[in-house]
DNA sequence: TTGTACGCGTTATCAC
DNA sequence: GTGATAACGCGTACAA
């Protein structure tokens, strides 16, 4: 239980403190032989360096924070993975905390880290994320922060992100070159970002080819696979049933697909659908879905290579947002069959 | 950038370190007045304590760390977030850290949680790891320390677990009861606990029914969808096609039916399938995949409180393997259709 | 080349 | 009821 110290060595070795914290970070001048000695016996008693009490002393840390909402989709892990390959081999050891879509909890997580000390951090913002004032302050006190996936306007620092808007207007664009006239949006929670790009988007395509947007063809559903559900559902009720879906993300395109399908619907022979950042899922169900990949794990690395250049470049740097590209994969689901 | 100590909400408000420390911690006598007077411009200047400094003070963080192989597949995250249920509420915060299936990795992450004076440890072994002799020795330093899902048996500690051989058995008995004779299993890497009684259900179940079990009809894939996707490839260019897989989770299952599929192959009228823990995609793939369900937020939870109760026990304590409850999902994939 | 002493931000133990 | 100070484990300027 109880740590080895710096002292504990010191004594076995009849030296000074000093002399071991030397060895350790090599330096200073210090003979050789003195050297391997120290760090041999060191090794032999099991001590290594408290990096605490150093980053109590350094003010950093070597360790970076990831708060992200949830990961039961692949999405979050996977951006993730990518963070850690940067970070690791730079030797900073990465530190994960999800915030379960609340805001209080992100909130918790982000104070949490910033008492670790960690260098810098990498977040994306839960859906219930309205304030962002602990962010600006960090930011104005020069914190290194990076945002990725869902950011907020108000916030000044480098994000990564893909191109909701455009890829959005493809994947609509993809439908009405199908032939699909009566196309519907499953849209996600009003307020975020990338709700409104890829809105805009679905809007815009219809608008270059221009196809009228009834009233009702923008629904406002969600993020899930039951917010999918319950509006395929009421369409299905009210007998208002679209040519196509463009479903805001995989799990509500899923959900609509699950509940037509309940109902005796073929897929794409009566309604076509298209998802968003695809996810495992996609390629794997029944007719498989087509939807738009996010380069997730470029999306890590981006995001840790920008933090990376924020803590580096002490002070002064120059925000940045990347916008990565997406890809349209065109499976069954959205396949005008003749 | 600059944090905010209790020496500048000292020097503020004229006082000594101590007061300020004191109006934090309320243990000892304090004026109320002053008491409020304190907290209400420590929080105006933003001031709230460094753990760390009374992480290296006391030994001990209010920190658990949770090291995990992956999140790719839905399982790990599920427990996580079991585990964080437990612990918010107690005050703690949970750091988590994957191991990429890495033994050097996962060792990695260990000591740098161990370095961050985390009070304990949740634990899920990699694939790669062997040697255990680092847990060994925390053990027996008396560091707290619980194992689930891919846990080893020389470790004395506690552990989480679900009845792999019991749940293997069942879910090999109910493609029996089906009428399925000719059954192969898809077994994961060797070495792993979880593998040997997945695969020891399987063998016992034939043994009970009196079904003989073909020399070749175990066969060691592995735990991903391309393992599972190659193995099937295999047998399909031998022409050796089983009436049944059970496979040793489900990723390996959905390997076996892409691959199935791609050739013809009817589910389950040519070849009935069933997974074990079961994933997201279970239910959603077609035909929907029969599984043997793992409880993971309640794996966590119990994890979370056996570590607790670990942690508070200081000293003595005894290990526990508490042995959680699986269910069998039975879909399409695994009916007889007559 | 090595040792001494201070400071990082706390809390606990003394005094007063 | 409050203030001074040692200690947690470490790095480093300075002295030796």
């Amino acid at each position: 239980m109880k740590h080895i110290t710096i002292k504990d060595v010191a004594k076995k070795l009849n030296c000074s403190v000093s002399t071991i914290s030397r060895a350790f970070n090599d330096k200073y001048d210090i003979r050789k032989e003195t050297r391997d000695h120290i760090l041999e016996t060191a090794k032999e008693m099991g001590y290594s360096p408290n990096p605490m009490a150093k980053s109590l002393l350094k003010q950093c840390s070597n360790q970076i924070g990831v708060v992200v909402p949830e990961f039961i989709n692949a999405f979050f892990p996977e951006v993730i993975i990518g963070i850690q390959e940067v970070f690791i081999k730079k030797g900073y050891q990465v530190l994960i905390m999800q915030s379960g879509e609340s805001q209080i909890t992100e909130l918790e997580n982000v104070k949490t880290l910033e008492n670790n000390m960690v260098d810098g951090m990498i977040i994306s913002l839960s859906l219930e994320t309205k304030n962002v004032d602990y962010y600006k302050k960090l930011i104005q006190q020069g914190f290194p922060l990076v945002f990725f996936n869902r950011v907020s306007n108000e916030l000044e620092t480098s994000k990564v992100l893909i191109d909701d808007y455009k890829w959005a207007f493809f994947a609509t664009e993809h439908l009405i070159y199908q032939g699909y006239k009566k196309i519907f949006h499953f849209s996600g929670p009003e307020g975020l970002m990338f709700t409104q790009n890829r809105k805009n988007g679905f809007i815009d395509a219809h608008r270059k080819h221009k196809l009228p947007i009834e009233n009702d063809s923008i629904i406002t559903a969600g993020l899930m696979i039951n917010d999918g559900e319950r509006e395929m559902e009421k369409l299905i009720n009210e007998n208002n049933i679209p040519e196509a879906i463009f479903a805001v993300n995989d799990p509500t395109a899923i959900g609509a697909m699950k509940m037509l399908k309940k109902h005796g619907y073929k897929i794409p022979e009566d309604v076509a659908l298209v998802g968003f950042t695809e996810s495992r899922l996609a390629p794997l169900i029944d007719p498989p879905l087509t939807s738009v990949a996010q380069p997730t794990k470029e999306i890590g690395r981006t995001a840790a290579l920008l933090l990376l250049e924020q803590i580096e470049s002490k002070g002064i740097f120059v925000p940045q947002t990347v916008i990565l590209n997406g890809r349209l994969n065109i499976r069954e689901s959205s396949m005008k069959l003749k």
